[in-house]
Order: C-alpha cells, then sequence, then structure tokens
DNA sequence: CGTTTGACGGATA
DNA sequence: ATATCCGCCAAAC
C-alpha cells in the first residue's frame, strides 16, 4: 500500500473513507471469531469509524470485534470477554491480529 | 455556510 | 514501554 506521501491529491486514491452505512455494512460481514480493525472500516478516516460506533444503538452490530490496529481494544473487561467467547486469538492485553483480523478485501 | 467531533493510525522521540 | 503530534473526513452542531 502506500504510497506517494507527498503527493497530496494524488494520495487519495488508496484512502476510501467509508460512510456510515458502508461502515456498518462491512462490520456486519465481519465473521465470528475474527476482528477488524477502525483503518479496515473507513480507510483514511478511521475515526469515522469510532464515530458510528460511539452512537450505535446496541442492538445489531458486532461492535466488539472492532479493535485498534495494534490488537488493543476499548471497552474493557466487557469487550474481552465477548473477543474470548467467539475462541478470537488473545496475548495479554491485546488481540493476535495475524491470526484474526479479517482481510479487508474480504468484507467489501 | 464554518467548526468541532470521533471507540483512529502511524510516525517520531 | 509511554507520550506527543499531526493528518484524515463524514457527520453533527
Amino acid at each position: 500500500m502506500l504510497l506517494y506521501p507527498s503527493a497530496g491529491a494524488a494520495t487519495k486514491i488508496i484512502f476510501v473513507a467509508a460512510s456510515r452505512e458502508i461502515i456498518c455494512d462491512r462490520l456486519r460481514r465481519v465473521p465470528e471469531g475474527f476482528v477488524t480493525t477502525y483503518g479496515d472500516l473507513s480507510p483514511g478516516a478511521p475515526r469515522q469509524a469510532g464515530r458510528v460506533l460511539a452512537h450505535a444503538t446496541d442492538d445489531e452490530l458486532p461492535w466488539w470485534r472492532v479493535v485498534h490496529s495494534d490488537g488493543t481494544w476499548v471497552k474493557g473487561a466487557r469487550q474481552r470477554r465477548l473477543l474470548e467467547a467467539e475462541g478470537i486469538p488473545i496475548r495479554g492485553e491485546r488481540v493476535v491480529m495475524r491470526e484474526a483480523r479479517i482481510d479487508p478485501e474480504a468484507i467489501l
């Protein structure tokens, strides 16, 4: 990936920030036992994914499958329980991304 | 319209 | 390992 850091506008090709609807769709495609990241849900504007999840009404979104790119998560013990319940590999306080991160292409 | 917000990410020190 | 710093951008204000 990546790119032409100083190319300015030209760089945008790869950074395709997603709308709320796209983000929700992608997240719903993440299978049980796997996780995705904010950045994979909304390339280039990961905070957008954060915004969406923050207001996500408790139901219908497997929010616990979203973790930081380094494998850490933000919802504490509650989230950890949910992750472990799906058999998602965790070492210390982080998800083993090499094993659990779903291929971004797979949820497009 | 202009400004701020966000459960971010990566680079650097 | 922690700590800033800065870019990103669709929504919410």
